[in-house]
DNA sequence: AACTCGGGGCA
DNA sequence: TGCCCAGAGTT
């Protein structure tokens, strides 16, 4: 079978399980972008529930710009990582207000420009905020694509790379977030729950062990 | 490619 | 207690 064809197979075998749902509820450009950079390694409730706390008290880019950095620290502490957190998102504010005119950049090389903003940051704001095809590529969908044999890419760029051959456009937003929900329900980095897998008879994990 | 950052939730 | 979390930056 076609790489494409058994590709669109997988996808259309997911979809029952995985109603469309973004984990972070913004869908403000700015907004999203501060809750994207501040969802790296932590969960995706704890990090709605502190960015709505945020969000009451910094309404404007131009808030977190000047904000007071110790302070911002004790606002994000429970999400982790929240020194370089703070430091990030009040440098991307401070910058969007300065460089940008207070708007969040809508092109991929201006994004990863921001502190704390990388390939997967960037894509998920193009996609999900400005509506852009986009595939972001975090490390369940590294691990899943890989399982599946969407891709054997070493890095999450080249499986990104893979992934977007593989799919047409208009579907990337939904190949994303249809196999996070996968690797975190079900495909999980460790002991994944193989017999309640919708997709098991395509993985090369599964039927190698 | 490997390492570091990091508090909180959960077993 | 110990393990892990919708990553990015540095070496």
């Amino acid at each position: 079978m076609e790489q494409k064809e058994r590709a669109m197979k997988i996808i259309e075998e997911l979809i029952p399980f995985y109603p469309a749902k973004t984990a972070l509820n913004f869908k403000n450009p700015f907004q999203l972008l501060i809750a994207t950079i501040l969802s790296a390694q932590c969960t995706d409730n704890r990090v709605n529930r502190v960015t709505e706390r945020l969000f009451k008290k910094y309404k404007t880019p131009q808030d977190l710009a000047i904000s007071n950095l110790k302070e911002l620290e004790e606002d994000i502490k429970e999400l982790g990582l929240f020194k370089s957190k703070a430091k990030n998102i009040k440098e991307a504010s401070k910058m969007i207000c300065e460089k940008y005119d207070g708007n969040v950049p809508d092109c991929f090389e201006e994004l990863v420009k921001l502190p704390g903003v990388g390939r997967k940051t960037a894509n998920v704001v193009l996609a999900n905020a400005f509506n852009k095809p986009a595939l972001a590529v975090d490390t369940h969908v590294f691990r899943v694509s890989r399982r599946l044999g969407l891709s054997s890419g070493e890095t999450p760029e080249k499986v990104e790379k893979d992934l977007v051959r593989l799919f047409p456009e208009e579907l990337w937003n939904t190949v994303h977030h249809l196999l996070i929900r996968h690797g975190r329900q079900c495909c999980r980095a460790r002991k994944p729950l193989c017999q309640q897998c919708a997709v098991s008879k395509w993985c090369n994990h599964f039927n190698n062990n």
